[in-house]
DNA sequence: GTCTATACAACGATAGAC
DNA sequence: GTCTATCGTTGTATAGAC
């Protein structure tokens, strides 16, 4: 939608993008509120905020399997049967959150896309704009990651999918900058595969990095820069300076 | 304990560790026979291999708390009273699990760092044990990583530890390759989490990999010909041939 | 729109016959 | 060593008062 600068702060990034705050939940409510009993906006996105945040808490450190409904009502305050005025049922509301976050992610790597950007800057803007939508709907990357066995299998082939379709991207800006001459790549597909685990691993494993103090900064830049060293490309015009780390 | 070439085979990783077949499952039974009621090893192992296997087939398609122990005494043809004079309780069959796989792993891991091999060597020798044992034991991996969560505190901070452990043995040696001038490399921590996280994705995804047709050797192949480029070394002395690769 | 009370199916676990 | 039968608990989900 909005142009993109190849340079892009996470801060120009939340202002693009509404992924967090009161706007954010309210397109939330408007995408199931199908499913929903309460139809007053103001009261439901309300406690469909607290209902979101307390299955994170609870799913993201327990399982969602292992998550209660009754957990989730202690959690959010609100009584059992006043859960079920929110949601369909217990997978339901898994499904949602799948879903939700999915539609995000397809507007925000089909947006950069579409902006016919030379390789070398769309490929430094899609590691970048993934890892600000990582920092951003950390939990929900999370939740989608390690709870996806438990959804319904068709939603399990669009998250799939959906994976493919980031990895042809990447493979898509590594052919056209092995076509102009300035990338080397013999085997675009292992490439790309191998950025898709290195920026999950950023959401996956936050324990290690905030262990060794990396920034989301820091470990976005480094991606971006081995990624050029693969592609045999020397061009590596950092925006941002390098920043400190321990060598332990 | 036996000594390792750098060229190593799949077939002799196999032989040189015996991490499957009835062997392999008598030392799984000798692990934690004292949980157990059922003392003939002739007996207890067959059905301690049908339990495990079954646990697999189940919880890594359903995930391990959606598994109830009706679904494992219907799988194994094993009654649910019969089920309690091999496990002590179902999160126990999950913390067993974990404790097995980690202890073959620090082996087969500390074994290959006690050998003082060059690091090029290592580095090789690391990233292809790492995948073999993906491998062999591939539901032992994926179960480990989607059900930590669910396995006591303790337990969840050993296989951490094991985690950083295995990223400091990469760090060394590519700081040794650095000292002796054949490697360059800024920021060894966030390469080694880089190796980490592309090893790990060959047991995690492996829908993509088996869909695409790309082979365990081409995988590790080409993880360790990125690891040489992201350390500016170009003795990329490949002992195993490039194999065909679609481009989707 | 939110609550309390309750239905009832499924769970992990055990006792005791064989 | 393996089974059947059963216990007590906890789960999801709903009905109906307010």
């Amino acid at each position: 939608m909005a142009s993109w600068p190849s340079h892009i702060t996470i801060d120009s990034f939340r202002e693009t993008w509404a992924l967090e705050g009161e706007p954010f939940w309210h397109s939330v409510f408007e995408m199931h509120k199908d499913k929903m009993q309460i139809k007053n906006p103001n009261v439901a996105v309300i406690n469909l905020e607290k209902i979101f945040t307390a299955t994170f808490h609870l799913a993201n450190s327990k399982g969602f399997q292992a998550m209660s409904l009754r957990d989730l009502s202690r959690e959010t305050g609100i009584s059992m049967g006043g859960l079920y005025a929110y949601i369909g049922s217990k997978n339901d509301l898994a499904s949602v959150i799948e879903g939700v976050l999915r539609k995000y992610i397809d507007q925000v790597i089909g947006g950069l896309a579409g902006e016919n950007l030379a390789p070398i800057d769309f490929l430094r803007a899609i590691v970048f704009g993934e890892i600000y939508m990582m920092q951003i709907l950390n939990p929900w990357y999370y939740f989608c990651y390690m709870e996806l066995k438990g959804l319904p299998r068709e939603q399990q082939q669009q998250a799939m999918d959906l994976e493919l379709r980031f990895e042809s991207y990447l493979i898509d800006a590594f052919e056209a900058g092995v076509k102009s001459g300035q990338f080397v790549c013999e085997k675009p597909q292992l490439l790309a595969s191998h950025v898709t685990a290195q920026l999950q691993q950023w959401h996956l494993k936050h324990w290690k990095f905030s262990q060794r103090q990396v920034s989301m900064q820091c470990y976005a830049e480094n991606v971006f820069e081995n990624l050029l060293l693969c592609l045999r490309c020397d061009n590596v015009a950092s925006g941002v300076p390098l920043q400190n780390q321990r060598t332990a």
